[in-house]
DNA sequence: GTAAGTGCAAACGGTTTGCAGCCTC
DNA sequence: GAGGCTGCAAACCGTTTGCACTTAC
């Protein structure tokens, strides 16, 4: 890893033992550009703008493989969607704009900390990190005057 | 307890303005013995065995209108599913048994406490309390001499 | 060369909806 | 009696899968 990996702008990225396809790597590619946290469908959407098509199903398996292997993030939805962003660093939460899908990262560590004080209070293992908060950013608010 | 608001037991409930028919109390009922988060279907298999027989869409509306009225609490498994419960206090979060679907009910205030902080810190409004964390209770846990 | 990856189309599973008949208020 | 409510069946929508073909290694 530390030999010969590229910053990751979407194109030569260590694909952690998928083989490197046209398609993968244009759906990384695609996600890179978009920043916020977006639909597999929205994602097949962007890549066909960009000229990069792919099929949809293929786009599904991508970005399901790609989110398992770490290399991007994945959220639900509200409304049950599964919804993927290029990953900024490991264990983290979000509060996300239920608008415009923009992303606050939330302090990691007081969220694990939290976790960890219910973990051992209740005894359940293997407990998940569901702490994902939607709200309305400041730019997707209604003007107070309106 | 205050003037005519019997014990909700499922079946003489004030329905918020909604009609009492006897598929909504037989829905209200059926979610208040079960206390586990239970999805829709459950429900209405649930209903179905106690002789209370109501068509799934129906059961599907009464749980939504239900709990937009806030007579029961709501939350999305990991997998997308919806999950109804009969509510216990308004404002809380839980933690929930992945597998046999029992609750641990987590202290609301330091949820929103913390969810006050953001929203100061980052001016998002609205925020809604995806706080749920799924996890293993003891008893679902594999022993671990296995 | 061969196993992994792709793409289409069809299946899936949870949920919603249109509509004719029914029942609560 | 009128409008809300119900139930069926069909539609929906995001996602998954089977399978023949293609491609990276």
């Amino acid at each position: 890893m530390s030999s010969n990996s590229a910053p990751r702008t979407g194109d030569d990225v260590d694909l952690a033992g998928l083989r490197s396809t046209r398609q993968r790597r244009a759906v990384l590619r695609a996600v890179a550009r978009i920043d916020v946290f977006a639909s597999s469908q929205t994602i097949h959407e962007s890549l066909r703008r960009s000229g990069d098509h792919a099929g949809l199903s293929t786009v599904y398996r991508a970005l399901q493989e790609l989110s398992e292997r770490g290399l991007i993030d994945t959220i639900r939805s509200p409304d049950g969607e599964t919804l993927y962003r290029r990953c900024v660093d490991s264990r983290h939460h979000h509060l996300v704009c239920r608008r415009c899908g923009q992303v606050v990262e939330l302090p990691s560590g007081q969220v694990d900390l939290w976790i960890e004080q219910w973990r051992q209070a209740t005894g359940y293992a293997d407990i998940q990190p569901v702490v994902e908060l939607f709200g309305t950013c400041p730019a997707c608010q209604p003007t107070e005057g309106a």
